[in-house]
RNA sequence: GGGGCGGUAGCUCAGUCGGUCAGAGCAGAGGACUCAUAAUCCUCCGGUCGUGGGUUCGAGCCCCACCCGCCCUACCA
């Protein structure tokens, strides 16, 4: 048994999450999670919403709320939309809880006392009204190079040339149009230079595994060849205080710098509401623990690059020296799994022009497994790839209604008709033999490709054992099998058919984990085959305010194996457990989207 | 500008060590069956693997150039 740990990105509190978010970073790591549990490894699944950062100010200001309002509002609703979805967090909080800032402190005082946090004065621009910094993308201007007037401080979307704010004529600020005051201002810039040779060393030695996705590695090993120390605080009066700045309220740590630690803060308050304050230790500080990062490419550069950098720093591994703080030697992560992104109508996603669908609005009129089915088969895994209503309808009516459903509902409603439970086999044929060796010989293939991140490819091959399964049923005909003298060959049939099914609820359940649940109960079970994450309402372990987390109980999933069905288990008529789309619905999203684009 | 990814059947895509690698699903045509949410099963149709060179006994696969699309470029997160 290994412990494995699931780090999931951190979804962004300044709103709701689209389906493209989902996409990258929740469905994949639920389907690993979900696999490598019913392979008898220990898991520990954690994220949670990150809420600093500037993006949050702004959008609460334009709200009239305060950023803690606005944060708690948006954490309910996402956590709300991951648990909907299935996803089985072992602890899904946020980064606004006391453990968290008390573990984003240790870090950054661990980091700076081993010399790797560096004060440095450089300029800024602030908005003169409020004192925040203004980052780059919320000023704009007149480009100086092709006169374009609504250039941004870092790039002008015009000429595509990369801009310094101080060069834009007439900078103003996005937010509230005022003019940014360019200043002097001191901030901690954690020393990445200083960390690049064991930085260049884990990567190493990760490429070396052969197991990164070549887009992923290679992007991580290029970023290293122009590294330069990075700013770790921000001029902002929202976030995690910086420790010895405490009498500064505007001074803040960067929301990157902590948002990352929050794999870390929520291994601990996990352990500590187990009422085992240690346990995390063991995905943490055992070196042969194993640890996957899943996220979206946008986010490559934080999870092969700063997280690895505060960790190698806060292990005092770096060119300076130093010794760990109270968490002893923290693990690097075994590997960092990107996805690349989806794009919906073969457009970018983008809330701000309407291009977009949130997850809340498909779990509305939707089942959740087709949503997660779609994005299993069809996600964005090794290359971008695009979300369109046209193949969402196909993808569950062919695949999921047509193909599967279809299947269990024959297998079902024939053991119904003829026997009301599942019969005994009796001696079975070569034919029998053959499909119930190569369904159990899917258990090997579907599970090895999940482990090795192509979850694309093993939701094919489940999917063809489906086909293989319906094949068998086609030739073996059992609904001509009318007479005494073929009633014991009916029951061996519809023996084998019922195991068959029985294995592939247990091949999809990482993917299908709903219906799965469904799928056991037609089948006369009780509906265990997937372990559901539930929300939990909690006081803040360090007298906070109170907030809902995810979590669950997941132990009692069923090994990654056959499990033999029992003859005797009642079979009643089935009910359908996957809803067909009507083509219709088409033309209505398609409507939909266009008037929220307009 | 620099870096990266992709361009394979009408559509969506597999093809991980250069040697049955020219594939799957859908769409289209025909047939079988009737247990099943008109689902299922079988057969057929279908490609100059972006373009042009090169390396090799042999190239979707390696090298060079070019065309097209997308992404990243680190003070958005």
């Amino acid at each position: 048994m290994t412990k494995v740990l699931t780090a999931v990105a951190w979804p962004y509190a300044n709103g709701p999450r689209h389906i493209g978010h989902v996409a990258g970073f929740g469905v994949p790591s639920d389907v690993f999670s979900r696999y490598m549990r019913m392979a008898g490894h220990d898991v520990l699944m954690v994220s949670g919403t990150d809420e600093h950062g500037t993006p949050i100010l702004v959008a609460a200001d334009a709200a009239g709320v305060t950023a803690r309002e606005l944060a708690d509002e948006n954490n309910r609703v996402i956590v709300q939309d991951l648990h909907d979805l299935g996803l089985s967090y072992d602890l899904f909080t946020r980064t606004t809880t006391r453990n968290h800032y008390a573990v984003a402190q240790e870090m950054f005082r661990t980091v700076q006392r081993n010399g790797y946090l560096v004060e440095q004065t450089t300029h800024g621009a602030v908005s003169p009204s409020t004192g925040r910094t203004l980052p780059d993308r919320y000023i704009e201007g007149t480009c100086p190079i092709c006169g374009y007037d609504s250039a941004r401080g870092d790039q002008c979307d015009n000429c595509g040339n990369q801009l310094d704010p101080t060069d834009l004529i007439e900078p103003r600020s996005k937010i509230n149009g005022e003019t940014p005051k360019f200043v002097e201002t001191q901030h901690w810039f954690l020393d990445l230079p200083a960390l690049a040779a064991a930085l260049k060393k884990w990567l190493d030695e990760r490429e070396a595994t052969g197991l990164w996705r070549p887009n992923v590695i290679r992007f991580s090993q290029n970023i290293l060849e122009e590294i330069k120390p990075r700013s770790m605080t921000r001029d902002i009066d929202w976030g995690i205080p910086v420790p010895g700045w405490e009498d500064q309220p505007t001074k803040r740590l960067y929301v990157w710098f902590d948002a990352v630690i929050g794999y870390l803060s929520a291994s601990v308050e996990w352990a500590r509401r187990l009422g085992d304050a240690d346990r995390w230790r063991e995905w943490w500080d055992d070196p042969e623990a194993l640890s996957y990062y899943f996220m979206g490419k946008d986010n490559i550069t934080f999870h092969s690059q700063i997280w690895p950098a505060e960790l190698l720093a806060y292990n005092g591994k770096g060119d300076k020296g130093g010794e760990p703080g109270e968490y002893g030697e923290l693990n690097l992560p075994t590997e960092v799994v990107s996805s690349e992104f989806l794009t919906m109508e073969g457009k970018q996603f983008s809330s701000s022009r309407g291009v977009v669908i949130y997850v809340r609005d498909v779990l509305a009129r939707y089942q959740p497994d087709a949503l997660r089915y779609f994005i299993s088969a069809a996600g964005p895994e090794n290359q971008d790839s695009n979300f369109t209503w046209a193949e969402f309808v196909r993808r569950t009516n062919d695949e999921l209604v047509a193909g599967w459903g279809n299947l269990l509902n024959r297998t079902a409603t024939l053991i119904a008709k003829n026997f009301g439970e599942i019969p005994e086999a009796g001696e079975p044929t070569a034919e029998d033999r053959v499909l119930l060796e190569t369904v159990e010989a899917a258990f090997t293939t579907v599970g090895g490709l999940i482990e090795r991140h192509r979850q694309k490819a093993a939701l094919a091959e489940a999917m063809r054992t489906v086909a293989e399964v319906n094949r068998y049923v086609s030739d073996s005909a059992p609904w001509q099998l009318k007479g005494d003298d073929q009633r014991a060959r009916l029951g061996t049939v519809l023996h084998v058919m019922a195991q068959a099914v029985a294995d592939c609820n247990v091949l999809l359940s990482p993917f299908l984990p709903h219906s799965a649940n469904d799928v056991d109960r037609v089948l006369g079970g009780v509906g265990d085959v997937a372990p559901m994450p539930e929300i939990r309402e909690v006081e803040d372990l360090d007298g906070g305010p109170a907030y809902p987390i995810l979590t669950g109980e997941y132990s009692a999933a069923p090994r990654w194996e056959r499990k033999p069905v029992v003859p005797g288990t009642k079979v009643g008529k089935p009910a359908p457990v996957f809803r067909k789309l009507d083509p219709s619905v088409v033309d209505e999203e398609l409507a939909r989207l266009q008037a929220s684009a307009s």
